[in-house]
DNA sequence: CTGAAAGCGCTAACAG
DNA sequence: CTGTTAGCGCTTTCAG
């Protein structure tokens, strides 16, 4: 039960090779500017001691801590239905490994845990926060920026950019929701289909009120009563389409918002004795594989790239972590309560630095 | 512009709070032993300072971090296609949190990674690790565990106790796999049925080895011809019911290894026009929401509850790091290959320290 | 009960 | 090119 295995030291590995620590030190941290033997000696000395640096002692000192956090505030557990953040993660992941800097997790269940989260990035922890902001009305976004941290948001943020001048500009990343909506009701259309209906997300974030808007760029303002608000579940993709279904029998065309809720749409088009995609065709958002090539018949979707989102998020706080005066400047002088107009997104505004990435129309079977 | 905003330092509320700064990091760590009227002012004066103590100082001398890694090998995507790790993740990060530990989350493709990943917890940037291993030949968990770092393991671990001698017991949390199996298939039986399938998940993970068992338990030596191997996918569980109906056509039952599986067997059942549960009486395992609920006909299941076993090895964790001697003792003194025999499983041997949680069958239409 | 002093292990000027 | 010298901000004996 011997305890204390006593991890050596830069000191340590300086005795061994020969030299002083500042030595030891350049070669760990690259080996610029020492000659060869020595870097040779110490490389050795470092391997026989089993020599790794110590994270806090250097942060302490170079104020850097290679490690960015990643804040994911879902209050539902709607987050868990389906590999969303996963794959998001999984790419971000991959781009920080890269580049050796190291992922901390922050996970938030409701209000209480925003000032806790406010807190961390605060404390200046890490060097950046990768986070997602989903919902129009959610206070963490504007907490965060307000830490002073560097930040990368994931989907357009749901506020005007009013606070950009104190903050620096909002940069995130967000796939082209309302192209891709236009892309898919389209594709309906130049099937022949005229009666289109459409059912959203919850239309207080973004991505669902993007998708929307994209709808409407093309059915222009074609009957309202084909248009019914869901929230991104499959049941609640049921719900929606039967109410369409009552309302509007003679629709011959149906847009999802995602494929979760195509997949309960095309249960109760499947129960109601509807043929797809012979009497309504039918197109999803996401393709999310297990959902969109298991349905029946397999789901045209319009597909966005979720890994590559991550990993450019990723990509982006980590240039700008790299630039100097990178940072969203310092943290606000005093309580200043939320003054900016949070005005709803009426188009697409470049005021922040935003990135979207494009969609693409996979055809299977249901349109 | 302004950069560098300057974090006020301890010695800073010192001055302020008109104290040492020995008795302000005396207040900011619980305040034990400081007369009230002190802890009062210095309170105020961190209010007022907007103080936040800097992690990096306080792990150089104290040697805690408060943080543990999670480290997620899976190689296939297969991770993201459920919501497991998801929910699995939810639990620690609400336990961890509760216990102002932070999660630094290490997610690796392939060999490449293990060394990164074993450098990094030897390097002692965290106090734990919370691993999850998957694979009966997966390196990693034995890299892991010669780094010296206590450890909880997800998941019954495929190897035998061999080593726990040199690195003390391995811990883990696991879900009763065997007897949900057991509970599943009796269920099965109390129906009147005989011909009871299994389509089994990767036989190279202890979780499906398990569920296996627990199907061998009840039927006995039925006729083999009724375990058709799969792995844990809808597009598996296709192929295997398949091959199932193939062989024996008048089948009366089948326990699928997970929903996914099952939700994979039921279109096929459908699709020869076997009725559901009236010809063949499904149930499957995990009791994965989105997936048991949405089958048609809805699915019984086993369920099994991740978020506690997330939490519960958190807190088992935790619950080490608290106790001195808490550690898995030094590194390895030397290079000792893989001498452990890593038996199979044969039977619930308590040689490690392992926490099994019970499963419950959850009846629905299915069976 | 409070303050003074001594580092934790490392990097970053600055000399040589 | 290499070594010396100062700290980074905090906790922790040890006196008082």
């Amino acid at each position: 039960m011997t305890d204390t295995a006593p991890r050596p030291t830069l000191e340590a590995v300086a005795a061994r090779a020969g030299v002083s620590r500042a030595t030891v030190s350049r070669v760990v941290n690259g080996g610029d500017g020492v000659r060869e033997p020595l870097v040779e000696r110490v490389r050795r000395a470092v391997e026989e001691l089993g020599y790794v640096p110590n994270q806090a002692a250097r942060s302490l000192v170079t104020r850097r801590h290679d490690a960015v956090a990643v804040v994911i505030a879902e209050p539902e557990a709607r987050v868990f239905a389906d590999p969303f953040f996963a794959l998001q993660l999984r790419g971000i992941s991959k781009e920080l490994t890269a580049h050796d800097n190291q992922l901390v997790l922050l996970l938030t269940e409701g209000r209480d845990d925003h000032a806790r989260v406010a807190r961390y990035l605060a404390g200046g922890h890490v060097d950046g926060a990768l986070v997602f902001s989903l919902h129009l009305d959610d206070p963490l976004p504007g907490l965060i920026q307000g830490a002073g941290v560097p930040t990368v948001f994931g989907g357009r943020p749901g506020w005007s950019d009013g606070r950009a001048a104190a903050t620096g500009p909002t940069v995130y990343v967000d796939s082209d929701n309302r192209g891709g909506a236009r892309d898919a009701v389209r594709h309906l259309a130049s099937l022949g289909r005229t009666r289109i209906a459409h059912i959203t997300g919850p239309l207080d974030q973004t991505s669902a009120a993007d998708r929307l808007d994209g709808y409407r760029d093309v059915m222009g303002d074609a009957d309202p009563g084909l248009v019914a608000e869901s929230d991104f579940t499959p049941a609640g993709g049921e719900r929606a389409m039967r109410a369409l279904l009552d309302r509007r029998p003679g629709l011959d065309a149906l847009f999802a918002a995602n494929d979760l809720t195509a997949a309960g749409a095309l249960r109760v088009l499947r129960e109601r004795g509807l043929r797809v995609p012979e009497d309504v065709a039918v197109v999803g958002f996401d393709d999310m594989l297990p959902v969109a090539e298991q349905t029946d018949p397999p789901l045209t979707t319009v597909r966005q790239d979720i890994e590559e989102m991550g990993r450019l998020m990723a990509r982006l706080l980590l240039r700008r972590l790299d630039r100097p005066g990178g940072g969203t400047g310092p943290r606000a002088t005093d309580e200043d309560g939320p003054g900016g107009t949070p005005a709803p997104p009426d188009g697409p505004d470049e005021a922040g630095a935003g990135v979207v990435l494009p969609t693409t129309l996979v055809r299977r079977t249901s349109a």
